[in-house]
DNA sequence: AGGCCAATACTG
DNA sequence: CAGTAT
DNA sequence: GCCT
């Protein structure tokens, strides 16, 4: 095995430190992959004091660090029965040692990560010593060193939770969501005001509408109403024909008009027609009036219900109204996600003034500074397209030159920790992971009103552009590139653009089938382009935009390019 | 008949 | 895998 | 719902 340097910057205390040839040879892997190893504490204690700011990565500070990069590893579990043969194994000096703020982990956690070629999470491999009592005996009880190599259970189910064990309870924390009888106790209270709030359209100013206008107005609104439906590519067709239309040389007077313009078939031709000539739109306006299309619009703005979902809703627990949900629908059917999306149906569904963006990213930004200042926190989605409002905050991690993982991800755990100690994070869509690159929470500011949704990424600096172009949106011009890209035989995705190898061509060509459809293999593409989003629009025929000039609305607000 | 305004992550 | 999310 |  080639030299992987995963445990760089790790500490192993050995227990006991066996110096069989078997022994001696696995502790010859551990440090070939960057661990330093220790047979006790004494040495380690000696060690660190003299390599202090080696053994601490700089995103943390010295005693965090040397809590989470070192680990006592268990060599042989039958011969620790309890702490004190732990301790007299480690010779523990006089003077003491915290040795119950380390974790103690089975070998097959070094095994296993060497296998897996990463650091796998603590969690699944934590050793317990035998219980006296034989009360909490674990199903993987004695496993001697014969055994651990076989049988691999963690690395199965694996990928879960995080590290060391503080963190991990601040992130069950974060993560279990509220009890059913609270969430209804709020939703309740919230239902009144939020439905005080819901803002009608002013049908007058129609009449002053042109024929295309009209059109337009009612086309918008019914993509709006078949998306709720579930039935996206119907919704596509009534935005593909507003775009044509804003496209088009002229007004459109008779049916023959509107059928002359293009992505305008018979059927939309149609309802041309019975606008122009009555001002209405019957089908739209029964839609709208339908209490289906009404309850499932409310049910979708629950985080975690879509289109099937909300159907099932309606139609088989007959749910009319966000209260009813609590009446009608079984507690089995919510996920973590749908009860905070419940609990803070009232407050997700508000849009955000820009002004409080700018606060939560300066507080935001000010914890991630202090927790180390070479790390960058950029706030992008709608604010960085400098929307007045917006629906979410998101942040975006980075440090200059870095590409490491495993930094990002423990820069961004501490962010998060941090920030749920300081009480702005009140939530998590989902648990935190051993690589915590993503997180999807709930953050609220202690003198704002609401808890907003917050989102994080960290991301690697090489694919920074790819990624900022992706999180910066918005997603109409996002699928707009990506298709552009397909077009051109490349590819464009949240890492950067990327060109075919020379065999993927050749293997797209023998089973016939478009290069954009070959399944995306990092393997078989090079990236082109990741580091300068003005470099990647340029390479897809766009001019730069800046993020202001996001915004469009469709295809035809992007200047002179056309499919 | 089947693709289209994408590509990818996470839950259950 | 389907559903929902980004 | 349009287009190939």
């Amino acid at each position: 095995m080639e030299p992987s340097q995963l445990f760089k910057g790790y500490n192993f205390l050995l227990v006991p430190f066996l110096r069989t040839k078997l022994a001696s040879f696995r502790h010859n892997l551990y440090t070939k992959n960057g661990a330093t190893l220790y047979p006790t504490i004494n040495q380690f204690a000696k060690q660190v004091k003299k390599f202090n700011s080696e053994l601490i990565p700089d995103y943390y500070d010295s005693e965090e660090a040397l809590h989470y990069t070192t680990i006592i590893v268990v060599e042989d579990e039958e011969k620790l029965t309890d702490m004190t043969s732990l301790s007299s194994y480690l010779k523990v000096p006089k003077s003491g040692f915290p040795l119950d703020e380390y974790k103690v982990l089975r070998l097959a956690w070094v095994t296993d990560s060497l296998e897996e070629k990463k650091l796998l999470p603590y969690s699944k491999y934590l050793f317990s010593f035998p219980e006296q009592k034989g009360k909490v005996k674990r199903e993987r009880e004695s496993e001697s060193l014969s055994d651990v190599k076989e049988e691999k259970e963690p690395s199965k189910k694996r990928k879960r939770k995080s590290v060391d064990e503080e963190h991990s309870l601040i992130f069950e924390k974060l993560a279990s969501p509220p009890k059913i009888e609270d969430i209804k106790k709020k939703v309740l209270a919230d239902s009144e005001s939020l439905r005080a709030s819901t803002p009608e359209s002013d049908e007058e100013d129609l009449k002053n509408m042109s024929n295309n206008e009209l059109i337009i107005h009612y086309f918008s609104q019914m993509a709006k109403e078949r998306k709720v439906e579930g039935l996206q590519f119907k919704s596509l067709s009534y935005l593909r024909a507003i775009n044509a239309i804003k496209n088009a040389p002229k007004e459109i007077e008779c049916r023959e008009d509107a059928l002359s313009i293009p992505k305008i078939g018979k059927s939309l031709a149609d309802h041309c027609v019975e606008i122009i000539e009555t001002r209405k739109f019957g089908q739209l306006k029964r839609q709208q009036e339908s209490t289906e299309a009404h309850v499932m619009k409310e049910l979708q703005k629950i985080h975690g219900v879509g289109a099937v979902i909300s159907e099932k809703w309606f139609n088989h627990y007959g749910v009319r109204s966000i209260p009813d949900i609590f009446e009608k629908v079984p507690e089995s059917e919510f996920t973590d996600a749908i009860k905070l999306g419940l609990y803070y149906y009232y407050d997700w569904n508000q849009k955000i003034p820009r002004e409080e963006v700018t606060a939560h990213s300066e507080f935001v930004s000010d914890v991630g500074k202090k927790i180390d200042p070479k790390f960058i926190v950029q706030t992008v989605g709608s604010y960085r397209r400098e929307t007045k409002t917006c629906g979410d905050v998101d942040f975006f991690i980075m440090k200059e030159d870095c590409n490491d993982e495993t930094k990002l991800s423990q820069f961004l755990t501490t962010l998060v920790k941090e920030l749920f100690k300081s009480g702005y994070l009140k939530c998590s869509l989902f648990p935190a992971h051993d690589q915590l690159l993503k997180f999807l929470t709930g953050g609220q500011l202690t003198d704002k009103k609401f808890c907003r949704r917050v989102d994080f990424l960290a991301v690697k600096w090489k694919y920074r552009a790819g990624a900022l172009i992706y999180f910066t949106g918005n997603d109409i011009l996002n699928r707009y590139m990506r298709t552009l890209a397909n077009n051109k035989g490349l590819r464009l995705n949240n890492e950067g653009l990327f060109k075919p190898k020379r065999r993927v061509i050749d293997e797209a060509n023998k089973m016939g089938i478009r290069l954009s459809k070959m399944h995306f293999k990092e393997d078989d593409w090079t990236l082109v382009e990741g580091e300068d989003e003005e470099k990647i629009f340029n390479l897809l025929g766009l001019r730069y935009l800046e993020p202001k000039d996001r915004n469009i609305g469709n295809l035809s607000e992007i200047g002179g390019f056309r499919l």
